[in-house]
RNA sequence: GGAGGGGUGGCAGAGCGGUUGAAUGCAACAGUCUUGAAAACUGUCGUGCGGGCAGCCCCCGCACCGUGGGUUCGAAUCCCACCCCCUCCGCCA
């Protein structure tokens, strides 16, 4: 979230960043709350400096026995509460309503980011390999994954219901190895793997943003008000939640593989057919943890990086920046890497990296500190990116490496996770 | 799930109703000493918010000793609930 001051100081600059976003947040109604909160800590802290130095002088008086002196101010003192105590609760209100009001507000862009309202204003940056021509009507993955036994879209309805698949097969072999290359690939690079609790706590989606707003997006447990990690973003970035770093750790990379499970209320209607959109996914996700200075350049090498999973697996690719209006909620810089799908004649996201610079750090209170440099603590920056969503890299394979006998060939680089597979046949 | 013990500053660990934001030790930082380092000595050494201020490494105030409530003129200290950790028992992949 933004820091309160930074709002009151700069309501231009954050008035234009929201409607830049086309956000409705308001900061004229933040400025009101924020007038009248300062207001009543001034009203209430002097009745509570007032209480106190009282308070100390009764303790005084008793020790040197003056008894009937001390209960004299006792009675005083005892006025002070009632005003201090509903003045508390006003203040308690306000403060409420404030906080909330900063919680639900978005990030604000970076300044490198190209305004505009919608999808179709994102701005290609880059585009790598040739679009496939096929010599046959190539199938898309949903008819050529049941015709190869390796997803099974009606039994996944029957186990959970829509939106659900199983894997059999192949399929369940080609998710594990595509799992187990995007790992081994990132720990090559230096990235530190972990496996997290697929549920969190409601202060855990708090810290990455996906709370108060978004909750109708999650799911949550009945009896204990857990919720199932929609990105394995959320514990990476979590595992440092109110720690203070050690500068020299910088910048800290981490990798690790998860499902996803999303509720994905309101999105009834797209992409509903094949691997593109289900409640539940598996993505192999990077967090990055870096100094303020540092963090736009480690946002290029993490785009990088989540592009040469697909250069390795030779699937051609296009890398876009999001415009302001199309950014997700804690993101001031988003590139979404998009695979070509024959099936959509056309590239679709498959990986999104974002530089949060402290907008997730002030509320999951991560900071780092370093001596030489500067004085106390300062927020880190987080950076997420996916690296990659394997359903869809799944989809991708499908599409772009079948042949016109409804075989599908392995990339090169998946056949040691596949024991030597190099042709997909029907089981 | 049951019984018992415990949660205090970066760490360890006192405090158990009053002037304690909190003893002490370690770590860290600055300085003295030293050719340099170590040792020794001296000093500094939590966070958040509000106000003063053009601004601050400055000053004042408020809050914070797991979390939330309560008792009291006054709570780290007493009471209640919850969370977490440890030990033992039970259960279990």
């Amino acid at each position: 979230m933004l820091e309160a001051k930074f709002v009151r100081e700069n309501p231009e600059r954050v008035d234009a960043a929201m409607k830049a976003r086309n956000s409705t947040w308001d900061v004229q109604e933040f400025l009101a709350l924020d007038t009248k909160r300062r207001a009543l800590i001034a009203q209430v802290e002097e009745l509570q400096a007032k209480r106190n130095a009282a308070s100390k002088n009764i303790g005084a008086l008793m020790q040197q026995g003056k008894k009937d002196e001390a209960e004299a101010a006792k009675a005083e003192v005892a006025e002070l509460k009632g005003s201090i105590s509903s003045l508390e609760q006003e203040m308690k209100e306000i403060d409420d309503a404030t906080t909330h009001l900063l919680a639900t507000g978005p990030n604000i862009p970076d300044e490198s980011v190209p305004v505009g309202r919608e999808e179709n204003e994102n701005v290609e940056i880059k585009k790598w390999g040739t679009p496939r021509t096929f010599d046959f009507e190539p199938l898309a993955h949903w008819d050529l994954g049941p015709a190869l036994n390796m997803i099974d879209f009606d039994r996944g309805v029957k186990l959970a219901g829509s939106s659900f698949v199983v894997l059999g097969g192949r399929g369940a072999q080609l998710e594990r190895a595509l799992i187990n290359f995007m790992l081994d690939t990132h720990a090559d690079a230096g990235f530190k793997e972990w496996w997290p609790p697929s549920l969190a706590n409601g202060d855990t989606l708090y810290g990455t943003g996906q709370l108060p707003k978004f909750e109708d997006d999650l799911y949550k447990t009945a009896d204990e008000g857990l919720y199932l990690i929609p990105t394995a973003e959320v514990q990476l970035t979590n595992l440092h939640r109110d720690e203070v770093l050690e500068g020299e750790q910088l910048p800290l990379r981490y990798t690790a593989f998860t499902s996803c499970f999303r509720e994905e209320a309101g999105a009834a209607g797209r992409d509903t057919r094949g691997l593109i959109r289900l409640h539940q996914f598996d993505k192999v996700e990077m967090v990055k943890f870096a100094r303020p200075e540092e963090s736009f350049d480690e946002l290029e090498s993490m785009t990088i990086q989540a592009e040469k999973i697909l250069e390795l697996l030779e699937l051609p690719y296009r890398r876009i920046v999001l415009c302001t209006g199309d950014m997700g909620f804690g993101a001031a810089k988003t590139y979404d890497i998009e695979v070509w799908l024959p099936s959509y004649n056309n590239y679709k996201e498959i990986s999104s990296c974002s530089n949060c610079v402290d907008f997730q750090a002030r509320r999951a209170s991560i900071k780092y500190r370093e001596p030489q440099n500067f004085k106390g603590s300062r927020f880190v920056h987080t950076l997420n990116g996916s690296g990659l969503a394997v359903g869809r890299t799944f989809a991708a394979i499908l599409e772009n490496y079948q042949q016109a006998d409804g075989t599908v060939v392995v990339p090169e680089v998946l056949r040691p996770y596949l024991r030597g597979l190099e042709v997909i046949e029907p089981e």
